[in-house]
DNA sequence: GGAACCGCTTGCAGTTTACAACCGGTCTGC
DNA sequence: GCAGACCGGTTGTAAACTGCAAGCGGTTCC
C-alpha cells in the first residue's frame, strides 16, 4: 500500500529505499565489485559491514525489488544475488554521486580513479555499463561489440593501486 | 581528520554526508521550495520532521559545510539558511534521483512534474537552476537572461495541482 | 574425516529516532 | 503597551535501529 508512505514525492521515495549508510554501498559492490554472494559482500567490502544488518538490507532489497538471489548452480549452498532492472537503472545516479563525493569530500586515490573514469565517459559509458550489467545479472545479451566496462574500471583501479606514489 | 571514516570511496562518503533519511529532503525542500529558515522547514515540509531531528540535521550540515546560517535582516530573531556551492552542485544527483524515482516507485502525479520536467531540461537546465540558487543563496548574480527555473519548477507544480484530475 | 566455508540467527549494549511537551525571546495587531 | 502568535530550539521518554561477537546446521574441499 502506499499509505506507509511518507509522501509520493520521487525523491523522498527514493530515499525510503535507498537512504541508509548500506543499501546503496550493497548496491555498488554488486555492481562495480561483481560480488554476487553473501560472503564476498560480506568480507571484500571496504566498509566492513555486520552480518546482521548485511541479511536484513539484503531482505529489505530484495522485497523492494532492487535484487533478486537463486541457488548458485556452481555451488550448493551459495546464493547467487543479481541486480534487477530498476537497480541497474541507478548507475547514472551512482556515477553523479560519486563525481560530486570526489569533487568535494576526502577521497582516497585509488578509489577515486573509478569515479573519475565513470565521470569522464558519461551517458554513453554509462549505457555500455548498464548493458554489461544486463548481461551478467539479468542474462540479457548484450549488443555485439560493447566493451567491457567492468574491466577497464578494474585495471584502472588496479592500476592505480599498484603505482606506489603520485609519479 | 581522515580516520573516522569508514573508507576513502567517494559514493562511501557521499553518504556519511547524506546517507539518511532526513539531509537530502532538508536540502531539497530549501532547493526546490526555496525555504530559508527553521520555521518554514519544519511546518512546510511533506514528511513532517521533528524539531530535535531538524535541529540535529542543520547542525550537521552546517559543520560539514553543506549549508551556512546568518541573522536575518528582515526579521531579527530569523536564523536565514543557505545552500554552499557543493550542495548547490547536487543539483544533477537530485534530478537523476528524482528521475528514477519518478519511474520506479509510487509517486503522485503532483509531485512527480518537477522531477519530469528537471529530467526533460537535462544538463542545460541544472545550469540554469545552479547560477540561479547562486545568486539566491550566495549572492552571485547570475548571468543576464537566464531563466527563473525556481519559478517555472513551481508554476508546472501549481498548474498540475489545480487539474482536478487527469484530463 | 577434519577443517574451512556457506548463509544466516541470536543476544546484548549503545545509539538514534520519533513524538510530545515545553521554553525564553521577539514581532504583530490592536 | 500588551496579548497572542511566531521564532529557533531543548528536554524527556519510549521504541527502533545499529554494531559487535558468538554460534549454528549444513556443504564443500583436501
Amino acid at each position: 500500500m502506499a499509505g506507509d508512505h511518507r509522501s509520493g514525492c520521487p525523491i523522498n521515495l527514493s530515499l525510503e529505499v535507498l537512504g541508509d549508510k548500506w543499501s546503496l554501498l550493497i548496491i555498488r559492490d554488486m555492481m562495480f565489485g561483481n560480488r554476487r554472494h553473501f560472503r564476498a559482500l560480506l568480507t571484500e567490502s571496504e566498509e566492513g559491514i555486520a552480518t546482521n544488518i548485511l541479511a536484513d538490507r539484503l531482505a529489505r532489497l530484495t522485497e523492494q525489488g532492487m535484487i533478486t538471489s537463486a541457488p548458485d548452480p556452481a555451488h550448493k549452498q551459495r546464493i547467487l544475488l543479481s541486480l534487477t532492472e530498476p537497480a541497474i537503472q541507478l548507475v547514472p545516479v551512482l556515477a553523479h554521486l560519486g563525481a560530486w563525493g570526489r569533487r568535494h569530500l576526502p577521497v582516497t586515490p585509488e578509489l577515486a580513479v573509478r569515479a573519475e573514469l565513470l565521470e569522464r565517459g558519461g551517458q554513453p559509458l554509462w549505457d555500455d555499463f548498464m548493458n554489461e550489467l544486463r548481461e551478467l545479472h539479468l542474462g540479457i545479451p548484450r549488443p555485439p561489440g560493447t566493451p567491457s566496462v567492468l574491466t577497464a574500471l578494474t585495471e584502472a583501479y588496479l592500476a592505480e593501486v599498484g603505482r606506489p606514489q603520485t609519479p
